[in-house]
DNA sequence: ACCTGAACACCGTTCAAGT
DNA sequence: ACCTGAACACCGTTCAAGT
């Protein structure tokens, strides 16, 4: 009756994202992360109902990170512009930091991707806030729409190893945010 | 002898191409294109040494589809702006048309991703060379990440399903392409 | 030359049995 | 309650043998 439990749900979760960095999401196995927590694979089945399941949970721990490292910035400014850029640069850093997690993301997992949608808003909803004090809520959807997207698209080429003609990629990146925020703070009517 | 062969290389790409779109690439097995093209799983290792090698395939036929896309849009326009939004408008067409294969080009696969590292900057080409003659070589390349960053981010975002908050999603792509452009043609100094 | 069945290794998942 | 070994299904890959 006893059975005592080996280890907890947040320890696989942990083994299974430091997995994921080391291997890639698709070399995940759950042999690999049952031994990583003392455990055999099948006891993993008590906790996650399959190995998406699990990597959903791996999604989700990445997306609060990053949700957090742009809250801590958009604390840390004071002006709306300059907590945008604050925020860009959080958004950035934390894709180099953890490339795979991040690239859980936004990709699109079929059922499994369903859990995360809500995540992904909730994360960015700081910069929708400081967009909608700098452009009003009219534009802000679109605004925040256009800045997410260039950094999203920028950290994962970055990733992907994509930008190969040379030049310095940190200047790159500063010249598209200066261009982004100039262009959508004084972008007038249509 | 004899020994006649029963598909092509051609055809059994073409298979895991369409295959790759029903099911995505994690779901792409050797089994299942072997059985669309008329042959047994083994035989498919005489063309192609592994299945990331026939992915890898897959990814370049998508690529050079997308460059030929590309290269047609810029074709039909006269100005380089009307080049430049057409081409835009092109990419994102391609993306919603092969959305795996698409989504294929800026996932990082490891060492299987080496090969489409050319292709993929010979098929922004045309975008690199509208833009040198907008803005002159020195800033083309920055301009070029910016427009590039964002149109992967905003498509990848779109397939994804990561555009949830309302609005309409041609609009925020036409909101965008145009602060682009105009900020990238309007951009003045550092 | 290209094709095949058989075999191997590996992995996700289930389940009956342990404590 | 949670853990386990054993078993099953499925798949990538190899290889010896066919033509």
């Amino acid at each position: 009756m006893p059975a005592v439990a080996k280890t907890t749900d947040a320890a696989v979760v942990a083994a299974a994202r430091t997995l994921v960095e080391r291997v890639g999401a698709d070399g995940l196995s759950m042999q690999a992360v049952a031994s990583a927590v003392g455990v055999r694979a099948p006891s993993l089945y008590k906790r996650f109902p399959d190995r998406g399941a699990l990597i959903d949970a791996v999604a989700e721990a990445a997306v609060a990170d990053l949700h957090a490292a742009l809250a801590a910035a958009d604390r840390a400014a004071r002006t709306p512009a300059e907590a945008l850029a604050a925020m860009a640069r959080a958004y950035r850093a934390f894709a180099r930091r953890s490339p795979k997690g991040y690239g859980l993301l936004f990709t699109d997992r079929g059922a499994h991707a369903a859990p995360a949608v809500d995540s992904r808003a909730a994360a960015v909803a700081p910069v929708l806030a400081r967009l909608s004090g700098l452009v009003g809520e009219q534009h802000a959807l679109s605004a925040a729409r256009l800045l997410t997207a260039w950094l999203h698209g920028f950290v994962s080429m970055e990733l992907a190893g994509a930008f190969r003609l040379g030049g310095d990629i940190d200047d790159a990146f500063a010249f598209g945010l200066t261009v982004l925020l100039d262009g959508i703070t004084h972008w007038r009517s249509a």
